[in-house]
DNA sequence: AGCACGCCGACT
DNA sequence: GTCGGCGTGCTC
């Protein structure tokens, strides 16, 4: 029953979980103190027809809104389960992002919670026995057996047995406890599980010394721990081999020291095992590990511990940022300029960008490490508003890869394979040394092609061409799920040979194994390692040096060592320099330089080989002469005579329906809209077809403004936001705002 | 997001 | 005459 506010004291300011802006107010549940009830934690609200759990934000005494409220049905938690820092964090991560309140903070739990399931830690039970228990002879089990067995595991051990270990021990553990229990020969004990939080540690922090640091490490890690109580964003700046992950053991270790927890966010579930391992060996700790691999109550689990201090270390992808931490010390971000930590749906946010507010907030450092750092991030570093630390050296004695330009231009190419890289993959593998081949595009061939009519293969939901797959013998769409058995003959004319146009990693796959017949070639794309397992299994035939050609996409660009490899090919690089969006660039010389830096660990020196048919390209002159720092003033001084961020900032609207008109009329009168409401220079740019306009069935388009101004975009989006929201026009798409597009497509 | 209300086509 | 289509609007 509604209950006038005014017989009220406190009002509760509730975000739920809804696609709008607004918080929603409440009255306090009966029977509640209300000086108990603190924001951040969870409340079970009527809402509409039915209930919902909803987040506390805030307490008022007043309220704006004449309406009569609702009261809430109870409050869910003893304690708050967010401080008041992660909700002004996560407040101020929906005003940057302008995306609904209740989404952001639902964000923030692990799903149990937020379905209003207890936020406590999973509690092990151990049993030992009574007095009962101890004296009795077993004359009462003469029909059941199961129990005499186990009451006499009790006797002759005299210990406390936890579930696991009685489970091991018995098939069926359950019934034959629980009548133990019933009839009082046992009894429980139980026990929270991760560390007792009132007890120091007892132990050393570390479990194996640390490794000796040479002068770079030594000075980062000494200027970090220098400012360990204060806000300070820190560049960890080194080629791949150069120690990056001893600086933030030894810099991890300090801040452990002096009690504090430690949040680790990498941009890929790939990379958290072999990390894990290396904090496993250091730190006489457990790791808490949080990513989208695990269950749902394990990273709930995971979220606990750190909520409550169990536990020290968090390690974790995007989606862990924002894991509450009950005595934050540091935030590390690796692979800092990765294009996983912006979210690319939903709640579009920047992990990178938030976890620097959130270090902001709680006044701690943060490290966000490279060794091709962000275009935005160099601006920052040159801005003096993150500070820069270098690793020049390799650690050990490791050389430095060396690029070369291959051109190919007229050049007889074997399956894209040219002359001189053939002749040194020769050599290397006559070594004994491995050889690891790029090429960013899987399946056999990207199109397929009729050499009677020209028919060729397309998606019909998506403008794009169906992907010729061999080993499966499909032809693939590779933006949505339609998939077409490979046809025989033309479906144009009937006639024909059907030719597969270019080049896939299954393509070059056979044409190695036909080329170096006597080596075993691995291949690591999306297809060979769906495989639950395939991927750590490939990795460690590599290892193992049970293979001599690796050859793979994307994936082989991030953070595995292959040790032997000397030698890394490139086989088409030209691609990727004609990118529509502005960020092309930039993410191909950091691709370039991730791949190069497989190559010549250890003390044999790399070399990498690009192929292309554009040697001149000052893109990739300047990379291959002057090293990616070079190449990134070049291509940060293009973003300054361009306006294009971060000279500017920018704000993506995008518009998908079915019915082609729908996207356009919309962003029409957004752009409109834009155009009136803005109070300062604003270029508004569209609305254009996305790069794929059609996909899966669907059309796309997109708005783009852009100002020179941070300050003035937000003002305006403020006000633009609940104007679009208005527009029914906008009922009839489905629309959503990108701050800081990473691609605009 | 859900869920109800509301106004137009093919069915017992 | 109704059952139900999904367009529109609201949720403290």
């Amino acid at each position: 029953m509604p209950i006038p506010f005014t017989q009220h004291p406190y009002i509760l300011k509730i975000a739920i979980t809804i696609p709008v802006h607004r918080l929603f107010d409440y009255l306090p549940p009966d029977g509640f103190d209300p000086d108990k009830i603190k924001p951040g934690m969870r409340v079970e609200v009527p809402f509409g027809k039915g209930k919902k759990i909803g987040f506390l934000m805030a307490t008022v005494k007043t309220c704006d809104s004449s309406i009569k409220l609702k009261q809430a049905v109870a409050i869910l938690d003893s304690d708050s389960l967010l401080s008041s820092k992660e909700l002004t964090l996560l407040t101020w991560a929906a005003g940057y992002y302008h995306h609904p309140v209740g989404e952001v903070v639902a964000t923030a739990f692990p799903a149990g919670l937020r379905q209003g399931k207890p936020a406590a830690l999973p509690v092990h039970q151990h049993y030992h026995l009574t007095a009962e228990g101890r004296t009795e002879i077993g004359d009462n089990f003469k029909r059941a057996p199961a129990q005499q067995v186990m009451l006499r595991l009790f006797q002759e051990s005299d210990r406390t047995w936890s579930e696991a270990a009685l489970a091991e021990r018995f098939k069926r553990y359950r019934t034959p406890l629980k009548q133990l229990l019933a009839k009082k020969m046992i009894q429980a004990e139980s026990s929270v599980s991760g560390f007792s939080s009132d007890s120091i540690p007892a132990q050393a922090i570390l479990r194996q010394p640390a490794l000796s640091a040479n002068p770079a490490q030594q000075q980062a890690i000494a200027d970090v721990c220098a400012s360990l109580n204060r806000f300070n964003v820190f560049v960890l700046a080194g080629v791949t081999g150069s120690g990056k992950t001893e600086v933030y053991l030894q810099i991890i270790q300090q801040v452990l020291e002096r009690d504090r927890q430690v949040l680790i966010l990498l941009p890929e579930i790939n990379l958290t095992p072999q990390l894990e391992q290396r904090f496993k060996q250091r730190f006489n700790t457990e790791i808490a590990l949080s990513h989208s691999k695990l269950s749902d109550s394990e990273r709930q689990f995971a979220w606990l511990k750190m909520q409550q201090g169990r536990c020290t270390i968090l390690l974790g992808t995007r989606s862990a940022l924002f894991t509450p931490l009950s005595k934050p010390g540091l935030i590390i971000l690796d692979e800092e300029h990765d294009g996983s930590f912006k979210q690319q749906e939903g709640f579009r946010f920047s992990a990178r960008d938030v976890a620097i507010m959130r270090a902001k907030l709680l006044e701690i450092p943060i490290v966000l490490g490279s060794a091709t750092p962000a275009l935005e991030t160099l601006y920052n570093i040159k801005k003096k508003r993150f500070r820069l630390l270098e690793l020049p050296e390799r650690a050990g004695s490791a050389l430095p890869p060396v690029l070369h330009l291959l051109d190919i231009r007229n050049k007889p190419l074997q399956e894209g394979l040219a002359q001189p890289l053939l002749e040194q993959m020769t050599q290397t593998l006559a070594k004994g040394e491995q050889v690891l081949l790029f090429l960013n595009r899987r399946g056999f061939a990207p199109v397929l092609i009729c050499h009677g009519c020209g028919w060729v293969a397309r998606c019909r939901r998506c403008e794009t061409n169906l992907v010729v797959h061999s080993s499966e013998q499909v032809l693939r769409c590779h933006h949505c799920s339609q998939e077409n058995a490979l046809p025989k003959a033309c479906p144009g004319c009937q006639t024909g040979n059907l030719i597969p146009l270019g080049l896939g990693t299954e393509r070059v796959e056979q044409a190695l194994k036909a080329l170096f017949p006597e080596n075993r070639v691995i291949r690591l794309d999306r297809d060979s390692t769906q495989r639950k397992g395939a991927l750590e299994y490939y990795l460690n035939e590599i290892q193992q040096n049970r293979a001599d050609i690796i050859l793979g996409t994307q994936m082989l660009a991030k953070g595995h060592h292959f040790p032997n490899v000397t030698l890394v090919g490139l086989i088409d690089v030209d691609s990727g320099l004609f990118s529509t969006d502005f960020h092309g660039p930039e993410k191909l010389a950091q691709l370039i330089v991730q791949v190069a830096g497989r190559a010549g660990r250890a003390d044999k020196p790399g070399t990498v080989l690009l192929q292309t048919r554009r040697p001149e390209h000052p893109l990739l002159t300047a990379l291959i002469r002057h090293g990616y720092w070079r190449f990134a003033e070049m291509a940060l001084l293009e973003r300054k005579q361009a306006a294009l961020p971060p000279f500017s900032y920018q704000a993506l609207i995008r518009a998908q329906a079915i019915n082609k008109q729908a996207p356009q009329l919309f962003l029409q009168a957004a752009s409109r809209l834009a155009q009136s409401l803005a109070k300062q220079p604003l270029s508004i740019l569209g609305p254009v077809p996305a790069p794929m306009v059609k996909r899966a069935g669907v059309f796309r388009f997109q708005l783009l403004l852009q100002s020179p101004k941070r300050a003035s975009l937000h003002a305006l989006l403020k006000q633009l936001m609940p104007a679009l929201e208005e527009l029914k026009a906008g009922k009839k798409v489905r629309w959503s705002l990108d701050i800081d597009p990473m691609d605009l497509s």
